[in-house]
RNA sequence: CGCGGGAUAGAGCAGUUGGCAGCUCGUCGGGCUCAUAACCCGAAGGUCGUAUGUUCGAGUCAUACUCCCGCAA
């Protein structure tokens, strides 16, 4: 029997906003979404507050069944449910688990996973954060089959999306979530049709982009403006970077602009606060100077660096760390 | 019962051992200036989160409550 969007068994695995996007567009597109997987609820936060995640809220709102199994792999439970769903497709969108090979290959056409860039670059659990870090002009969304190694499946469809210089992970992201969405679409679309084409991944391109520790958040001071810029806005708002006063405490930043000038505060080491005025911060750096725009001091809020110096006791020379 | 910070003028904050409520910025008025986001002078604007208690006297000490926030997940 030919299939169509109706008659095609989806199950859906995904976790966060990204994946919710996704979901919900699957939805609206008219398809069947049989079930869906998710994160387990995580008791956390200030007040032990139980938080769900995106895709399940969604899924519920949908009177869409919703599954969060601990684990996948080795889980007999999650093959028990499988085969009760008979789903013919999986769609994955940064589920949060890697899925084992009787999960991958459990429903006739397999599984199909939308990924935030132009693969075989940046696989791996952050390829957003790093494609900016990196200062990369381009970037975009792939979906591939799915198969047992780290985003290393056949890809099927592909579409490119500009980073801007403005551009911070947040409005990278919220582009590419919809770019995702519709491409995924389209993708089980010709699946249906039959005119999906398969590209084998060249292994030798690839280069990954592993999941941000908190370590990594600390800005170091001796790299390039450019580089500190890119730094900052590829992590922003989420986790957002960080450096230390004399008294090591913790001030986030949140956006930083830059000025490459070897010639002014040339006298300044790297890492000195070398300028402040009523709206200005700067920092030295190896070529060059940062200005804080955004900041968060410890127990505090979010601030432009406006307010921030309002009271801030920061002067010309204080050395951060 | 995860750890911690906070609530004081429109904003960001300070307030020492309890003793007339302050700073920076903003706002308004005036001055200087070719001009200004710069500079000078002046003004307005706060029942110090709520309630109770201790005290001659509470922003400050005690108890309870409400609300915000950071870390960690």
């Amino acid at each position: 029997m030919v299939k169509n969007r109706e008659n095609l068994r989806i199950v859906f695995m995904g976790t966060p906003e990204f994946a919710k996007c996704s979901l919900e567009a699957l939805v609206k597109s008219g398809f069947t979404i049989v079930g869906v997987f998710t994160n387990p609820d995580k008791a956390s936060g200030r007040g032990m507050a139980v938080k769900m995640s995106p895709v399940k809220e969604y899924a519920i709102s949908k009177d869409i069944p919703v599954f969060e199994p601990a684990k996948v792999r080795n889980n007999t439970e999650v093959m028990e449910i499988l085969e009760r769903l008979k789903p013919d497709l999986i769609c994955v969108t940064a589920y949060g688990k890697i899925l084992p090979k009787e999960v991958l290959y459990f429903p006739k056409y397999g599984s199909i996973n939308v990924h935030g860039s132009l693969l075989p670059k940046y696989r791996g659990a952050a390829p957003i954060q790093w494609s900016i870090i990196n200062g990369e002009s381009v970037t975009g969304i792939t979906t591939m089959y799915m198969n047992e190694g780290m985003d290393t499946g056949d890809m099927l469809l592909k579409e490119e999306v500009a980073i801007l210089d403005n551009d911070n992970y947040e409005t990278l992201h919220d582009k590419l979530k919809i770019v995702g969405a519709d491409l995924l679409v389209k993708t089980i679309d010709k699946l249906l049709e039959g005119t999906l084409e398969r590209i084998v991944q060249v292994d030798d391109e690839a280069n990954y982009a592993p999941m941000i520790s908190k370590e990594i958040t600390k800005i170091d001071f001796t790299k390039s403006a450019k580089d500190i810029f890119n730094f900052v806005r590829g992590l922003s708002p989420y986790p957002a970077t960080f450096f230390l006063d004399e008294n090591l405490k913790r001030y986030k930043v949140y956006e930083v602009s830059y000025d490459i000038n070897v010639e002014t505060f040339r006298d300044f080491e790297v890492g000195q606060i070398c300028n402040i005025s009523k709206d200005h911060m700067q920092i030295k750096c190896s070529n060059g100077v940062i200005n804080v725009v955004v900041i968060q001091p410890e127990n505090s809020k979010k601030m432009n660096i406006t307010e921030f110096l309002k009271s801030s006791k920061f002067k010309v020379g204080d050395k951060l760390k």
